[in-house]
DNA sequence: AGTATAAACTTACCTAGGTAACTAAATGCG
DNA sequence: CGCATTTAGTTACCTAGGTAAGTTTATACT
């Protein structure tokens, strides 16, 4: 019964990109365009590596999508002292636009989480966590 | 904190998916593939809606995917009786190689879950299945 | 019967993710 | 210093999923 299991989460990951997808329409983004900017509000500029890094996606995912990001005018990006890296701003415009969007996605995060408590939605969180290979990152310390 | 929630389903599914690719790579084969494949396996024959509505996607995705096993001489299509359907079924050599594969595969399934007890994948499918909007399948009945 | 509508599948095009191979800059080291 | 190696990012190409529009066949209705 473990393919049930990844069966639905893969369903669930689908439903909420696709929920948040819709939501991002009126706006003009996607999930995964508004992954970089909600990140890029919490933590300010960062270079495109802390972003896939925090994201946990590789390199040239973030490229891509950084590119269509900088094309509508969403981020600003500009050489580092290192000239290999680049760093990653929101635009004056998106900065202005970003808590209002947010609210949306929470509103849509709520909705599909409705049917659970707080408590279920840790519970959650904590089981998914669990959820992978030997090797993590709190091991890497001791990893030898 | 819900961010946080769909971020680690995202990450989750990304991960097992990366891993089930790894697995199949010596059998020539994708993830999305295999669900197929893995599909036929358990109920024979279907029509092509009847495996996208199984596995909850839209038409297209089956479609192509269809068509790329078809091409690599895992399946066969054959037109139904209504000649809008096309009924599609395991090749005999995809019976053959089908039960090694799905050893191969639970036994990545097994790893990723090997920190969570029986009751804690319960619980998590469960908590996972209550994911969603209001309507689900089983309100179909007395809706309206 | 004839026409309109619905259904099954396909095609075209979009975002999202991955790997492999590349470029350019920084770093390490003899 | 000069060369090899590493690192940040990009490019090219693959699968996976979605929507919208098109085709062909079945069904509904008058």
């Amino acid at each position: 019964m473990n393919k049930l299991l990844f069966h639905e989460i893969h369903q669930k990951s689908r439903l909420s990109i696709k929920e948040v997808n819709d939501a991002l329409k009126e706006f003009g983004l996607y999930s995964s365009q508004w992954s970089i900017l909600f990140c890029l509000k919490q933590f300010g500029s960062m270079t495109q590596k802390e972003i896939w890094k925090y994201l946990n996606v590789e390199a040239p995912t973030v490229t891509r999508t950084i590119v269509r990001l900088e094309e509508s005018g969403w981020i600003n990006r500009r050489e580092g002292t290192d000239k290999r890296e680049k760093i990653v701003q929101l635009s004056s415009s998106a900065e202005q636009k970003v808590p209002e969007i947010e609210k949306r996605i929470r509103r849509v995060e709520e909705n599909l989480l409705s049917k659970l408590s707080d408590e279920e939605q840790d519970q959650l969180i904590h089981l998914l966590k669990k959820i992978g290979l030997e090797s993590t990152e709190e091991k890497d310390v001791k990893n030898g």
